[in-house]
DNA sequence: GCTGTGTTATAATTCTTGTATAACAAATAC
DNA sequence: GTATTTGTTATACAAGAATTATAACACAGC
């Protein structure tokens, strides 16, 4: 799984790590108990500090993606906590079809959208 | 209209102001050609600093929520760009989607959220 | 013993955020 | 006219976040 980094973006590096993962994860590019390389590793990779992956593995940590683990690594392993998951979805959606809904777009047309990025997810 | 500002979270204030600036177009308790309150008066109310509520009204223009005028101040303006917002919209959803995928939640769950947040838009 | 894990500590640097003053040009109110 | 109110811009400063850089630690595997 390929990781990109966009050095000019306002977004934090660690937080398109985080993304990125997040993504490989929903799109079945890594499967619960694959493997993340090491902080040490994806950082040389990348060609960012160690620091910076340690931040988004901790973050995903947090998050419920990933457990830490001495022996092997980083390893994707999912917490699913429903009801906290869909309560944050729901606050992050808030914000996001507010704007949309200033701009006129339908229900049906974030529908659509839906359908689109869910079936990216093969 | 209402603003307040959660001086503890994490979200920048002028992020917060822009937000809920959004919410309230969106819920109509401000409408197109409404004005806001100026810069100092915003700052004043809220007790933060003129420069942040620049910062949050010149994001606005730049999303193309508002327009500022040296007559009228800021003026509620919408400037539909549908292409641009629906481009906007999913590159957002994309991120918050693969997260709800990971913990399993389903596009009908979503669908469910969708529904009752564009409830609130009355 | 050596290497590779995550983890922690410390420091320096750069960028962002927020505050504080100040001034400017344009429009409005009187 | 004068005074006030707009957004706008410039500058400086403080605080915090993000990133880099070194270094060391504890634990597991070989």
């Amino acid at each position: 799984m390929l990781i990109k980094i966009d050095f000019n973006s306002d977004e934090a590096i660690y937080m398109q790590v985080r993304n990125q993962i997040i993504y490989g994860v929903a799109t079945s590019q890594i499967r619960e108990g694959d493997s993340l390389p090491s902080v040490r590793q994806l950082a040389d990779t990348i060609g960012i500090n160690m620091h910076t992956v340690n931040k988004a593995y901790a973050l995903l940590r947090e998050e419920g993606i990933i457990q830490l683990d001495r022996r092997r690594g980083a390893v994707i392993a999912i917490d699913v906590d429903r009801l906290q998951a869909l309560e944050d979805m729901k606050s992050q959606l808030r914000v996001v079809l507010a704007k949309g809904k200033c701009k006129n777009i339908t229900k049906e047309e974030v529908y659509e959208l839906i359908d689109e990025i869910f079936h990216e997810y093969c």
